[in-house]
DNA sequence: ACGAATCCAAGACACACTGTCTCGTATTCA
DNA sequence: TGAATACGAGACAGTGTGTCTTGGATTCGT
């Protein structure tokens, strides 16, 4: 196996990569994407710019670095439970993700990015956080295990769709009765 | 009635109304919505830049004005035939719009700005193409004609939802049998 | 200890767009 | 003819972009 071959030079410092995530999660959330700039950012994190453009090339990379991990995090959900149980926990998690945490901000921001920039639409699918959490729920549901639905490549748009459709157009989550109604429709198919 | 009053002074000039919008749709297309700039507009159009931003405050809303017609001509469908055959041409006919006409390409690029933008968000709420086309073909559907469907807020989101937001991450549509299959399920509901 | 390679913070630099302002001119009504 | 407003053109200061330079720090191999 290789092993680190450890390359010359003077190594990559972690606390300038992790004080520049940082400063690019608080400027997310302290002034919104819009005015986030890559200038803003390298001064919040106290970091030199050629450093930023370094190893991002963009601010969309940045944050998806910087709310990937977290985002993972908050869109695990129990497999405990039916199907349904377990359906209705992920998009109760899924809505919170989209309208209350950072990273969800952050979700919805670069996918608002990717309409614009196709090298953020690549990203984006590469780490596909949204699609992979759900294809994990999907994947264990109690009834669905013997007779695995075909996926067409519209399961994961049919199960999500509709509440993040919902959040980018209204800017809001739906309350718990229309997920759980939502929720028992998707299982209805 | 109150008529025209027409205001002092000399009039808006329509030629120049139309030249801008004909000049953002232009940009868009030729370079996309991350390129275009207002500056680059006014001189596209040939008119002054003080005209543009007297009218309109954002290339945001330029593109609206400019789409919003087209959109909406392109999300009608003949209210023959079966509710699952007029569910399908409307799916149908929402998926050739958000990928292969230009009032599309300015949806998505809008849906993606309100991520960064309230203003934008707010407009787009208001002129609420998509919704309303929607709403027009499940208001006459056949078969819920008798007993309307409670419209939780949900209804137009698990219609549209799914297809937007496949279209909204993968840049491409589903193809006829994954539309078709979809319809199939909606109706199932 | 020394040099090579790479990283670091700081900031200069030319370029582009923003949004406002000014200029001189055009158009409409009273 | 005068008041009011729109028009095209472009000047202007402010700000971000992405690259480059400077002086210094850190790691390795010799």
């Amino acid at each position: 196996m290789s092993e680190s071959p450890r390359p010359l030079g003077r190594p990559r410092s972690e606390g300038a990569r992790l004080a520049v995530l940082h400063a690019a999660d608080d400027l997310l959330v302290e002034q919104g994407y819009a005015a986030m700039t890559m200038k803003g950012i390298a001064e919040r994190a106290g970091v030199g710019r050629q450093t930023v453009y370094r190893w991002w090339s963009s601010k969309a990379e940045i944050l998806l670095e910087a709310s990937a991990a977290d985002a993972r995090r908050e869109l695990v959900v129990d497999d405990d439970g039916s199907a349904e149980e377990q359906v209705v926990a992920f998009l109760t998690a899924l809505a919170e993700f989209l309208t209350a945490t950072d990273a969800g901000l952050a979700y919805r921001a670069l996918l608002g990015e990717a309409q614009h920039d196709r090298r953020v639409a690549e990203l984006l699918r590469e780490t596909d956080v949204l699609g992979e959490s759900a294809r994990t729920v999907l994947g264990r549901l109690p009834a669905w295990g013997e007779s695995p639905v075909a996926d067409d490549g519209m399961l994961v748009p049919e199960l999500v769709g509709p509440l993040v459709f919902r959040v980018l157009t209204e800017g809001r989550a739906p309350g718990a009765t229309e997920i759980t109604a939502a929720a028992h429709r998707f299982l209805r198919r």
